[in-house]
DNA sequence: ATCATTGTTCGTTTCTTTACGAACATTAAA
DNA sequence: TTTAATGTTCGTAAAGAAACGAACAATGAT
């Protein structure tokens, strides 16, 4: 997973290199499948995830790294056996950002100027 | 883009096959800013995109084309102006699948199950 | 009719993602 | 102390994404 927040913050704006990290990890139906799925216990095994995947057990790991990577879920190890579950503050995160989209969005709406001839600032 | 709506449902539910295709056409920084820009215009000339992103003009058609494929933006052609705006439709069902996502997630909230010895569905 | 502008498509390269099974590490149970 | 269960990591292969410049098409201006 690239981690734009790296990257120049002069060329890319502070909610796109903020969003697309996260909107990076959720765009994969599995792991929106396994977001769905964490947010129904408290806590939840990687073994029990990949089950129920159409998936090897490594790849389902890979995807839960992917989504921990980004602070989207996060786990414990209790003996043998995982804890995955929904990282409330990454969770958060992820609502903000995208909400802060939304309505970057929607400022303008309504009041668009044409751009066509334009040279404002992106 | 891959479009997930062909894959198996059995697989997946709708939320995961309908919404990740929109996220992963807004998971790069370039697009997410590509989205901004179109907000504050009625209409915007590729070429006025690419002069304001550190891309060849060539890589940003292709990110408006990404955009395009899902149904996110709109184009049309006055003369050898294009006319890019956000599509009113797609953004209203990015907004309605994100938000059945969101719901579905704090669907449970409170009242978890633990999942560790349990077989329930995914 | 030629030239400039605009935009897309194509070929290529590089890098990333996805997926798998094998191998490995760790803990728990027999 | 083997053996089983759980998870991660590694090597690998295949597919996809990202970026570029060159080439191309289409319209508009000279």
């Amino acid at each position: 997973m690239v981690i734009y927040s790296k990257m120049n913050t002069e060329t890319y704006n502070t909610i796109p290199l903020n969003l697309a990290p996260l909107l990076g990890a959720l765009s994969h139906p599995a792991r929106l499948q396994i977001m769905l799925h964490l947010s129904k216990f408290n806590g939840c095994q990687a073994n029990s995830i990949s089950n129920k995947l159409p998936l090897a057990k490594s790849t389902v790991s890979e995807h839960l790294n992917k989504l921990k990577e980004v602070g989207l879920i996060s786990c414990t190890n209790e003996g043998t056996c995982s804890n995955y579950r929904i990282s409330e503050e990454g969770y958060k995160l992820l609502k903000i950002y995208f909400n802060e989209f939304i309505g970057a969005v929607e400022k303008w709406q309504g009041k668009q100027k044409v751009c066509c001839t334009e040279d404002d600032n992106i």
